[in-house]
Formats: C-alpha cells, structure tokens, sequence
RNA sequence: GCCGAAGUGGCGGAAUGGUAGACGCGCCGGUCUCAAAAACCGGUGGGGGCAACCCCAUGUCGGUUCGACUCCGACCUUCGGCACCA
C-alpha cells in the first residue's frame, strides 16, 4: 500500500470520472432530502392503523466523522426499512447517539475541550453526514445519551434495579486499566488488555457497584424466544455465561482449630474424589493467612504479592507454568480419611466457583503438571479402557470404570457420579451446585463523562439511594477531568457534598459514574417516547412498538450489548414495566467492509474511504447501491473506488431508460413473444427482489435488477415491445428500485408524471404464472456430464424428453454400442441417460 | 489448544444435490471521433483442435450418489470467537 495518502485521494476522484453522468445526483440528494424533510415525510405516527415494524439499527458513537464503516451498517438496514413500509408497515427507523464514554473525556484532556462541547459538536456535524444517507430517521425520536433527559432514566432504572436487590455494591477485585485509570468489565478486558488502549490490565480490590445479571444466568441461556438469532451469537453467549454442573464438595479443616472448620471446593468430576492429593487455593482466598504455617509464611507472603504484580495476560496465558506455594497444613478428605497438603497457585481463580480447587492429578491437565513439579502423588481412579496399570503420561480425560475408588469400585464413572453425590449430600458434606463462568456486571466507571450513579453515602444511614424525585443527578460541567484513578467527581466539592435524603445530615455522592453499556441496554425502548417525561417509556407505547421486529449491528457486541439488553428486558419484565422477555425478535448481523487491499481500514494504514467525498460525486444512490452490490451483506468485503463505477453506470443508463418516449415503439411492429418474455422476467424479477431483500441478500436482488434493465434495453433496441408493456415493466421497475436508492426513484417517478412520493406505494407483486417459463432448455446427460441441450416446453412428459434426448445424436455418440440402463428425469431441469 | 465460519476466473461475487462462473469490475476487439475520454456493441476460466467438438477445472485427498461448489470423513489455509472456569 502506497504511502502517499495526498495524491491517493487525488488519484481516486479522477477515477471516478470514468464515467460520464447524465444526470446530476448530487443535485438529487439535496433536492429531495430537503423536501422530504420538509414534508415530514419520515415523521412516525403511532396511531397507524398499518401493523408496525421497528427496525433498530445500533446507534453510534460520535466520534466526529461518519466513515464507510456507518454507509456499510446503515444504508442496507435502511434499504430494508423502506422495503418493509412498502409492504404497508408502519415503519420505525430511529437514530440517535451512544453519546457517554471515554473518548470525550480524552479529547478533553488532551485537548482541553470540554466533552459536552466535544460530544454535542460531533453529533451535530454527524447529523448531516448521517441525512445524507436518505434513510428514512425520523429525527424528531433522536435520542442522545449524554443529556440529563435521557440520563435520568438510567438513573431511574438503577434504583429500580437496586429496589429489586439487583444492584448492588460490593469489594471486589476488579479488573483495572492503568492507563484509563479505570474499571473494566470483564468483558472490556480482551485477552488481558484494555478493550480500549490496549494496556496490559491488573487487578485492584475495590468497592463497585454490580449488578446481579448472574441471577438469570440460566433464563439467558434459553434461546427459545430467539430462533431468528444468528446460531454464532447464541453460540458464543451460551460460552459466555459457561454453565457448569457439579458439586461442591468441603475438606476438612477443623484439626487446625480455626473457627472455620473446612474448605469448599468446586468440581464437575466428582467421580475423581478418591484421586484427590493435594488441595489449591486462590491466592486471594481468606483462609491463606489463616492457615499458613509460620515456617511457610516468607514463602506465601511472596507468593501473593508476586501473584498481584503479574499482569492478567501472563497470569491468564495457558502457556505460563502453574506454579504455587505449600502452606504447611492440611486438610482431610472425608470419603477415605486421607490428608492431603493444601497450596495457594495462580492457576486457581477467586472469581470461579468456591476460589479453591481438589487436586486430581490423574484426571486434570492442570493438576497432572502441578503434581509433577511439586512431586505429588497421581493416583488413577477412573481407569481408562484397556489400562494396564502402568503410569500415565498426562491426565486421562476420558470415561472408564472407577478404581481405587472404596465402595464405588467398579462402577462407570457416569454412575460413580451420581452415587458420590448422593452419598456427600446424605452426609451434609456438600452439595450438587452449578456454577458459572459468567460474573456479575461491574457497572462502575471511576471517569466523568457518564451517568452518576444515584447514591449517597451517610455516616449515620449507610448506603442511600436518591429519591426519585431528585432525579436527575445532574454531572456537573466543571469538574477537573484528570485521571487520578478515582472518578473526577470526587474531587468537586459542590458535586461530592450533599445531604442524606434521610437523616438530613452531611453526607457524600457517589463519584462514580456508570458503564455506557447501561445506556445501550434500554435504549430501543426511549426511541418509542423521547420525549416521555413521567417514566423512561411511555407504557402504552412501548406496548406497541415492542419488541424490536429487526435489529442489525455488528457480531463484536454478541457477549456485550446483546446479553446485557436481554438482561435488562427481563428484569423490566419482571418489575411489570413491560410484557415482553427479548428486546430483539431478529438479529442480523452485517460484516466489515474493508479497505481496497484487504485490510481493515485504519488511519495508520492510510487506507480509510471517505465516504462524504464519494457522495459529494456520485451521489448518495451510488454509494448505497455498491455497498450493497459488492457482496453478501454478512460476509463483508473489500471497498472498490473502480468498482463503484459500474452501479454509476447502471443508475445513468436507469435513468436514460425512464427518460424515454414508450410512444416511440409504435412505430414498429410488436412481438407477442418478446411481450411475453418481458413480462415473465418481470415477474421473476420482482419475486427474487421480494425473496432477496427479505433476506438481506441485497447483491441479488440489485444484480437481478441489471438483468431487467439489460432486457428492457434489448428489446428497445428490437423495438418489440409495445408502449403499455413497456410502461408498466419501466413504472415496477422503479418502485423495486425505490428502498435501494431513494433518491433517483423519486425524482424519475415525479418525472414520469405521478403525483405523492413513490415511497408510499406498494411494492410490487407477482404471480407466479406470469413468472413460469414457457420454453427450458433441457440438459441431456450421459452418465452424469452434460451432452446436450434442447429446447422444449417447460410441461414436458418424462416419455417424450427421453424420446427426444435418445434421439439426440450428440447422445447417440456416447451410448453406441452401450446398454441404456436407465434415464433419470429432472422435470423442467434434466435428463440424464445412465448407460452400462 | 477448543469452538465457529469461509476457501469458486485477473478481481468482487452467483448457483432448492441437476447447464459452474449470473451480475458487476478489469481486460481485449469493434462503432463513434482528427484524436482521446465517455457512451454503445461483441468477446473474455485453462488446455487441445482449421472446425464440429473434446479434455481439465469450485483449497487438497478420499467417500456417498445416475449426478457433488453443494452432503459425509480427513487434511491444508484464512478469518472470527473463547482460552487455566476446576
């Protein structure tokens, strides 16, 4: 890729010169996008007696600048959109900004900006990038996160989270990013860096606010309601949450006469329990100081401090040697009286199950190498088929028969389980128990630029929420944005200082503010009422427009945005603030357009498309036409300056179509057959773009387009047609065009003489007769490859195709002197002659 | 390492188990022009043949089938996701 970035640009204008306009659409976008704004012509009503259809797009970010990225997301989506109103649904389409987050704070600091002003000037330069789009927003739902308005809901849900004991605060330790000085989520940290800048992540004991999305680990994993979900999200989320069943099984401790009397461990393979010898402990787990040996505590101390230092990416890595200190002491396994050492090791994890693990050496990869390096028994209990006895060389992972096992010898291990389990809970040792990789929600963000979480902290009355009606918590515009590693907000005095809502006394607001994903769990629900001032949502409304009938976005957000906006409808549902359990009926999600050498686009690589200087140029229809023509919407793919050419050249010869005078094919003679196979096409045609768009598989459907416009020029050139085909193949043709590019549809249909605008027509129907072919061409096979090809009619008995295809003597060339043994016939598609 | 998706002309891509390469880009030839661009018309997977035609070809190797880009198995490559979760 040449570095050049200047004369590149330079470059690709004159490339697309190539082609000649006839017309000029640039003047069209405006034209046409000024008067369908003046006309309300994208107001929603929600009293239309037409069913609804939401269609969600994921809103932006605003950064400042609408790339190629945003057209790729957005002109299809909205190309769907149109689709659907033309089928006469009351179509809502909104748009609005994700407006919270860091950026803002940076540009602040490093550029002493301040983020409202930051955030509130982008937005307003990306409304006009995102109109001219034509897509079908109606901006008077536009919602912006940033502004107390929509704010104060976040807030309001938030008490009503923590009413439900669904919110709450905790010590924990959290994920950190040093750079950000920040809280991550789990999901913010990407494999051991900061989702944002990359920095390698550590951990900190702090005390944050969650919220419990743990407690419906197991509604979110029912995807029932979900059948139109791309099988890769609900793959992914299913992972994600990580549902295990085993047991929790305790140790016995009480030798060491600690109040504690013994430690829970964690296992899906209880059927290994006689194969324990040794127990691991979390580094962080409260019974290390407790039960450390004053001979081991030099070790252990520094095991710890080493473990908090080491960054969670080498700490994390498969790849890191398990490594652990013995604390001196013991613990007994209560099924065969055995005592067994106990370790701390940074392989065992505080946030998983009990923060302690039984030691299986024999049936745990992790445990085989532990037990190898500390030099501790392996002890095989479940033996694998055909064992002889003999040493392993690594953990066997596999079924068998239990052995070395007491009572339970010889049973499968499968029954071995259950016959464990049974026996622990009868002795009140522990318990069948599932855990999950999924954490809570860790909804603090120790930034400025975000929600203020609604709390206050009374030395007499602890924990307080703010009463609703103080709503909204307003941030304050003069905070010092410095990154302290605790929340800005903290050190703003007028901010911080406040009084308890219930003694009256001095008290403290919480500083931090909220992750921006609260913003984005609920916000479909604002875009049916932005302006509802007596709740988030206007109820009835939302009863209405709910749930989402299509969402598109991008798979990135799968375990993020998805999973915490299924999370949040069913809390709302279960508070009765709405009747439905999924915010999204359909997802789709589109791919990555990519810059013209393959590579995702970036500013470094300098190979970023400007979409404005595009648009500027060929006009706003080019752009949504070759976004959608280059590929599978799906699949992604590259950007093509050249490319963009052909659907140029297409829309030109469009508009020379409609441009001409039907009348003048009356002065020759009209072929009835040429009438037919027009109007057949013609039906085909709409048929595959009903099918296609209904699928988003808008290359088709646009390709199929070519092909009418590439007959309706052949048989203008014939001249075989008569005006009144003619005319109605052009006027159809123009309303399936009209969702794809909006712009030249709408000038060309007010050209051809019709009043109102044609995105309030139907879209076309067909019927399948007129679609049906008269005449295929038959492929005749000998044996599977093709020798042949006929024309028949498309009804043709199996009799009389094999007759004919026998008769072939292309055929007859390839069965001489060869016993026919049987035809296979395809009807309407093939014959195939089987011979020998 | 595990899970998932995808590999088709020079390029983007099309094909309910039934004509592989629709549509478009690019390229080649022609028309128009003093010339070029644009536009329009025609051609365009590889090999062989004067030709009619024939052979080969959808990442690789096998399999199922009358017939496989499509279904099954193994492998290779690319791209996503997860990655000590006991």
């Amino acid at each position: 890729m040449a570095s050049c970035g200047q004369s590149e640009v330079t470059g690709m204008a004159t490339i697309h010169r190539h082609v000649e306009l006839r017309y000029d659409p640039v003047a069209l976008d405006k034209k046409w996008q000024e008067r369908w704004e003046r006309d309300g012509h994208h107001r929603v009503s929600d009293d239309d007696p037409r069913p609804k259809w939401y269609e969600l797009v994921m809103y932006p970010y605003p950064s400042g600048d609408l790339h190629i990225g945003h057209w790729y997301h957005y002109a299809p989506a909205d190309c769907h959109a149109r689709f659907k109103r033309m089928q006469g649904y009351n179509v809502l389409h909104p748009m609005g900004f994700d407006a919270f987050g860091l950026p803002a704070e940076n540009a602040a600091i490093s550029r002493g900006i301040h983020p409202q002003t930051w955030t509130m000037s982008n937005i307003e330069y990306m409304r006009g990038q995102l109109r001219s789009i034509g897509a079908i927003y109606d901006w008077d739902r536009e919602i912006v996160t940033c502004l107390p308005e929509y704010y104060r809901w976040n807030q309001w849900l938030f008490l009503k989270l923590y009413q439900q004991g669904l919110a709450y605060r905790a010590k924990a330790p959290v994920v950190w990013c040093p750079s950000c000085n920040t809280v991550l989520a789990n999901e913010q940290a990407v494999n051991g860096n900061c989702e944002r800048c990359d920095t390698p992540i550590t951990r900190r004991d702090l005390e944050q606010w969650f919220l419990r999305i743990t407690d419906y680990a197991d509604r979110l994993l029912d995807f029932n309601n979900l059948t139109d979900w791309p099988q890769n999200i609900l793959t992914m989320q299913h992972n994600w949450i990580g549902r295990s069943e085993g047991v929790e099984i305790s140790f016995d401790i009480s030798s060491h006469g600690l109040e504690v009397k013994e430690i829970s461990t964690f296992t899906t393979r209880i059927d290994t329990i006689f194969g324990v010898t040794f127990l691991v402990l979390a580094p962080e787990h409260p019974l290390v100081p407790l039960l450390t040996t004053g001979e081991q505590s030099g070790q252990v101390e520094a095991y710890i401090a080493k473990a908090r230092q080491t960054s969670d990416i080498d700490r994390l890595s498969t790849e890191t040697e398990k490594t652990g200190v013995f604390l001196g002491a013991y613990a007994v396994n209560r099924l065969n009286g055995e005592r067994l050492p106990i370790f701390i090791g940074d392989y065992v994890l505080i946030t998983y199950g009990t923060g302690a693990v039984m030691g299986v050496p024999a049936h745990d990869s992790r445990d085989f190498v532990f037990a190898q390096k500390y030099r501790l028994p392996v002890r095989i209990v479940v033996a694998p088929i055909s064992w002889d006895g003999s040493e392993l060389a690594e953990a066997y992972l596999g079924d068998g028969f239990m052995t070395n096992s007491g009572p339970y010898e010889g049973m499968t291990n499968e029954e071995g389980k259950e016959a464990i389990a049974d026996d622990i809970e009868k002795n009140a040792w522990g318990k069948r128990a599932v855990s999950y990789r999924l954490r809570d929600w860790l909804i603090s963000r120790q930034r400025y630029w975000g929600t203020p979480i609604p709390m206050i902290f009374c030395d007499h009355c602890g924990i307080v929420p703010v009463p609703e009606e103080d709503l909204p918590v307003l941030l304050p515009p003069d905070a010092e944005f410095k990154p302290t590693g605790e929340s800005p907000l903290a050190a703003h005095q007028g901010f911080l200082n406040t009084r308890c809502p219930k003694c009256a006394g001095p008290a403290r607001r919480e500083t931090d503010t909220m992750d921006t994903f609260f913003d984005s769990s609920w916000y479909m629900l604002r875009y049916v009422s932005p302006e509802h001032s007596d709740g988030p949502f206007d109820p009835g409304k939302a009863l209405e427009w709910l749930p989402v009938d299509q969402y598109t976005g991008g798979a990135e957000h799968a375990v993020m945005h998805l999973f915490y906006a299924r999370f949040f409808i069913k809390a709302l549902n279960d508070m009765g603030l709405i009747n439905f359990d999924e915010p999204f009926s359909r997802l789709f999600n589109q791919g990555v357009i990519l810059a013209e050498d393959h590579a995702r686009m970036s500013k470094s690589r300098g190979n970023v498309v400007d979409p404005d200087e595009i648009v500027g140029e060929l006009g706003a229809d080019a752009v949504r036409c070759f976004l959608m023509f280059i590929g599978p919407w799906d699949q992604g793919g590259p950007w093509s300056a050249v490319g963009i050419n052909g659907v140029s050249r297409w829309l030109n010869r469009v508009w020379d179509i409609l441009g001409r005078d039907p009348d003048d094919l009356q002065k020759h003679p009209t072929d009835p057959q040429a009438v037919r196979a027009t109007m057949r096409q013609l039906h085909q045609t709409i048929r595959k773009c009903h099918n296609d768009l209904e699928r988003f598989k808008f290359n088709t459907a646009i390709a199929a387009l070519m092909e009418l416009t590439n007959h309706l020029n052949k048989v203008w050139a014939e001249a075989a047609i008569d005006p009144a085909t003619w005319r109605e193949c052009v006027e159809k043709f123009l309303l399936l065009l009209a969702p794809i590019a909006p712009h030249i549809t709408e000038e060309l249909w007010e050209m051809s003489g019709h009043s109102g605008s044609i995105h309030r027509q139907d879209f076309p129907t067909w019927d399948d007769e007129s679609a049906a072919e008269e005449l295929i061409t038959l492929v005749v096979q000998v044996n599977g490859k093709v020798r042949d090809r006929l024309e028949v009619p498309a009804d043709i008995e199996e009799a009389a195709a094999q007759e004919l295809a026998l008769a072939s003597a292309k055929v007859k060339s390839f069965t001489e002197g060869k016993s026919v043994s049987r035809t296979i016939y395809v009807p309407g598609r093939l014959i195939n002659v089987v011979v020998e």
